[in-house]
DNA sequence: CACAGTCTTGGGAACGTTTCCGACAATACT
DNA sequence: AGTATTGTCGGAAACGTTCCCAAGACTGTG
């Protein structure tokens, strides 16, 4: 182990004071330019790093934002953090990233808190998930808290966080319409979305479809393989024109289940998604599916939490458009 | 802004010292029962939270571990990454998460030191990329390295870090072999990867076939897009029975092209890739693979990186073994 | 009852920075 | 020339912990 030199030796072996280094270190003026030369060649000569720990000790900032991700599997959330650990490093934040595993049944609330409690971050965002039982822990978590495409339930209060989603009621309420206009009447779904389930609910009683007609398979987890395994129970005890699926994987998965039953997509059925991952446009046929603006999402999400952070920006709830990607899943119903 | 309590109020309004309260929050002995209890109740009461940084300060540990990737995006890597930040997790550690955009030109060693000067971790995992150029500068980052799937070339000195790999010029030697068992004579490839390349052509050199007769399509990144496009230009130049890519997601992106050319999967063209990602179980024909112990291999990378971090232990090189997943999308030439 | 030994506790010096405040020099102005 | 102003710099007190060292209380033994 060698010894680290710290702020101290650089300022003996630069002739100066450790309050000019700091100084230098951090860009302030009131340093003329040949002390500043100097004190840097300094640094650069002795591989001097100053000492992070240190350096949020006396402002007590950690230069850290936690993302709480509901699984980072998932191709939509793992594009999301890529572009949001890009937007976090040009502000010179690190991302500490904190998996929360959809399979487990650990709640996100407890993870988001254990992940404040020990590691301090400035600002914390979820990705995904579900906020509802106990989400009144965060509360006492008196750091900023941007929720991206997080399912929130009506009776939350939102005063305390602010928000970045689509309006997945009303857009499940819409591409619910669209199917039923394509003349789809057995149609089941796969997920286990709150306000798309409601969207589509309500869609349907309009439209005077009982909601006893529909089969919706609560896919356990966002995961292929869940939406293969629903898919394929949906098969053997019914059939269906037209199959939903909240989320783009489990669309995949269930076409799947779908061809090995030796059925057409879209000639027998059509499939659904919701997200519009890059995969969806890879897979044959492509993916018809309700996108989501999934990089603007990603950088109004940390624009918005540095402003709470930094400005003290008031709470907000922003809500973006979706685009409907006709892939060719897709179509009509068959008879 | 709420003043944070500290430990300090916590010793005043228990009545004990700021050493007692420390010994309690660090589980240490020679605290009596009562005033441990005293103490968490008061810790209960004032919901307080020790600050990271100053607990980090005298050991001088930050707890954290950095994790750079060549694409979060790849599903490959975000497997890894899930089961790497519960490992890490697990021990306390969190993780620093890091995006090395492929596309980009910066070099992953610059975004490696970039990170280490800043943040400070108190180990290194890299997550594939390629380890060539510059890897020098890492040697002054005087923290624990280990590279997992990451193309390490043959004149780097391997003493100064650890590393997990598959054996990529055995394993693509041998599925090249595979190949021309199959009655492949005209083959493509898509990829990038020295050492797959390698391994590559020596099984063709070793069958007769010269490298001429092979077209390799330097997909430039690691993306579905690359390898359709790759594919598509390799569709127009000439005919092949069989597409080696290098990466799944080429492979994935490549089938796309051969469909659109109106081309069967495998009847006029194979197409096998590397890695074993689950999303190739889901497209048809669900792809042929030479699949690498992404599970295991987080895993070990973890363990061998604490075995360095705590124990000093001495640098290895692991090398695991995969396997061929024979998914359909790979048959005998067609002619 | 004196003494040694064990438990429990408090005091205070570190850890490596930042930052406020004041000192000093050099310059500009009256 | 004297004074105000500006530009540079150093001193030293924080920041919130940990941990070593020593002091005090208590127990058991002779």
């Amino acid at each position: 182990m060698q010894e680290n030199v710290n702020i101290y030796d650089i300022a003996k072996y630069s002739g100066v004071s450790t309050s000019t280094v700091s100084r230098v270190l951090n860009g302030h003026r009131d340093v003329s330019l040949k002390t500043r030369a100097l004190v840097l060649q300094t640094i650069k000569d002795y591989a001097y790093i100053p000492n992070n720990s240190a350096r949020n000790l006396p402002c007590s900032s950690t230069k850290a934002v936690g993302v709480v991700v509901a699984g980072v599997t998932n191709p939509f959330f793992a594009y999301m953090i890529s572009i949001i650990q890009t937007e976090l490093k040009k502000n010179s934040y690190m991302t500490i990233l904190q998996n929360h595993d959809p399979k487990s049944d650990a709640d996100i609330v407890d993870t988001a808190v254990g992940l404040y409690k020990e590691k301090r971050p400035e600002g914390l965002l979820f990705l995904g998930g579900d906020f509802e039982r106990k989400h009144q822990m965060l509360r006492l978590v008196k750091i900023p808290i941007v929720l991206v495409t997080t399912t929130i339930r009506a009776e939350c209060e939102r005063s305390w966080f602010s928000s970045i989603t689509v309006d997945d009621e009303r857009e499940a309420f819409n591409i619910a319409n669209y199917i039923c206009s394509k003349g789809h009447k057995r149609i089941a779904v796969i997920g286990n979305h709150l306000l798309r389930k409601k969207g589509l609910d309500d869609a349907l009683r309009e439209r005077g479809i009982s909601a006893a007609e529909i089969r919706i398979e609560y896919g356990v987890a966002f995961s292929y393989e869940a939406g293969y395994l629903a898919a394929k129970r949906l098969l053997e005890s019914g059939s269906y024109t037209c199959i939903l699926c909240f989320t783009d994987i489990l669309a995949i998965g269930a076409m799947k289940a779908i061809r090995e039953k030796g059925l057409d997509i879209p000639g027998d059925i059509s499939v659904i998604g919701f997200d519009g991952i890059e995969i969806g446009e890879y897979v044959s046929p492509m993916l018809t599916t309700v996108k989501q603006p999934a990089e603007g999402m990603a950088r109004q999400s940390v624009s918005v939490l540095f402003g709470a952070m930094q400005y003290d920006a008031p709470h907000m709830h922003m809500v973006m458009p979706t685009t409907l990607i006709e892939g060719g899943s897709f179509g009509p119903a068959a008879e």
